[in-house]
DNA sequence: TCAAAAGTGTTCCAGTTACACCCATGA
DNA sequence: TCATGGGTGTAACTGGAACACTTTTGA
């Protein structure tokens, strides 16, 4: 039996093919915006008007546009609606179920945002009226797939988190050893141990002391640190700009 | 000064929008297919015959067709090209510069895969004439941005490497220690001391001696392994199946 | 002076690294 | 018997985990 040929030749990575009788298919950009408030982590979503999600949450998106590349859909999505320019943002996975919208085929290309909260409350906007901060433990449905992205988003978080000081996008310039140890809690879900975890990112050498302290809390005020610009242009540069991955 | 609102209300997440009118934009599917012959990683392509890239090696893949799941379409185009189905593979990222392709805009999502070079040579198929694998060390361009897709493939398999056995997607049923570590090193890009490495690999309990030997060779016979099956499915049941993540 | 949370060191264990010689086979 | 690569164990080191008390502030 004389062997088949595996496949055609003709291939959109070989050869001229009409490109333009090909199906297109709209495609879009949905960012999962973490933020931080000393407290919980949230997630910024606008509330879905579209049936069968009408009422729930859904992340923060849009469709992208002829001439524009993803990264740059991503910091325009971002700007229109947190008002803050080149946030620290990474590409996470695209979905592309046929059904996953209700208006028709759309796939989305997903990135996970880390904002200072404080920055997002005091840059002279008003955030859309149906856009809010949802704590992720409160978190139970989402329209579309947008709880699975939610989920791929924060497992991502977490190993990033363990791997590099990204942490620091989420905080304001001060913060304390306790809230920083609240934000790793957080985010990977369980309790860590004060000695052992202040001793760990103390030898990184990522923070130093700013010199002050904590103000007006009923208990011993904690020292405030702050990033080693030093180290952090050494060793982490990519987290000085917005990354360009693409 | 009253505070401008954060953009309008008006989103494909939030509300009913046409989509029809919005641009749509072809999506192809890539995928970096590793396969490894018991001396080098290699890299299947195929040759692209398009201006500016003629004669450059390029990946596998299609354009992504109307009614279909990008999880199906990695399927499709791996067993049109390799004559078997349901081959381990992953999404990596996807790519979306706007002038990336010379026919015009494409935005691809790109997978990596795993073959069993023995599976790839003996199905009855013939491979089409224009497609080679190339070991990774050969490689010194691609057409289109395919150099640095399978740049963050080959980073993507490494992590996983250390994290998961996946490397016996790519090594046949008898294999011996010192092909594994061979594997390795060459995946990794460094040597690896030959006791620490059996050490780990035997602790992880995860192979076990088949009780065959090497054959014909001009030295000591290596003792061949295989995979132990208990532990696989208790441990890393998603290396037995597909994975759609989607 | 009390309540509340901040800050601080040491010991133990597990996993990784470094390292050198004998063994089985075919030629 | 030689050349070639296969197979083996131990000691030192390193990083993570467990764990309890003292200090500083505001009320």
């Amino acid at each position: 039996m004389k062997g088949k040929e595996i496949s055609s030749v003709e291939n959109i990575n070989s050869h001229i093919e009409e490109i333009e009788n090909h199906a297109k298919i709209a495609v879009s950009v949905d960012c999962v915006i973490f933020g931080y408030d000393m407290e919980e982590l949230k997630v910024l979503t606008i509330e879905c008007n579209m049936d069968p999600y009408k009422g729930h949450p859904s992340l923060i998106g849009d469709l992208l546009d002829e001439g524009e590349d993803l990264d740059q859909a991503a910091n325009r999505i971002l700007k229109e609606r947190t008002g803050i320019d080149n946030l620290y943002l990474e590409q996470i996975k695209t979905f592309g179920k046929v059904d996953r919208h209700p208006l028709g085929r759309v796939i989305t290309v997903t990135y996970f945002a880390l904002v200072k909260k404080a920055d997002y409350n005091s840059n002279g906007m008003r955030p859309s009226p149906n856009s809010q901060w949802i704590a992720l433990s409160q978190i139970e449905e989402m329209a579309f797939d947008h709880l699975t992205i939610t989920n791929v988003a924060l497992d991502t978080l977490r190993k990033k988190l363990l791997e590099y000081p990204i942490w620091m996008k989420l905080l304001p310039i001060d913060f304390s050893l306790p809230e920083l140890q609240n934000l790793f809690e957080n985010i990977i879900g369980k309790p860590l141990d004060k000695r052992n975890f202040r001793k760990k990112i103390l030898s990184l050498d990522i923070i130093q002391e700013s010199g002050k302290k904590q103000k007006d809390v009923p208990h011993r005020p904690a020292n405030l640190y702050r990033v080693n610009q030093k180290k952090l242009k050494k060793e982490y540069s990519f987290l000085l700009k917005n990354p360009f991955h693409n």
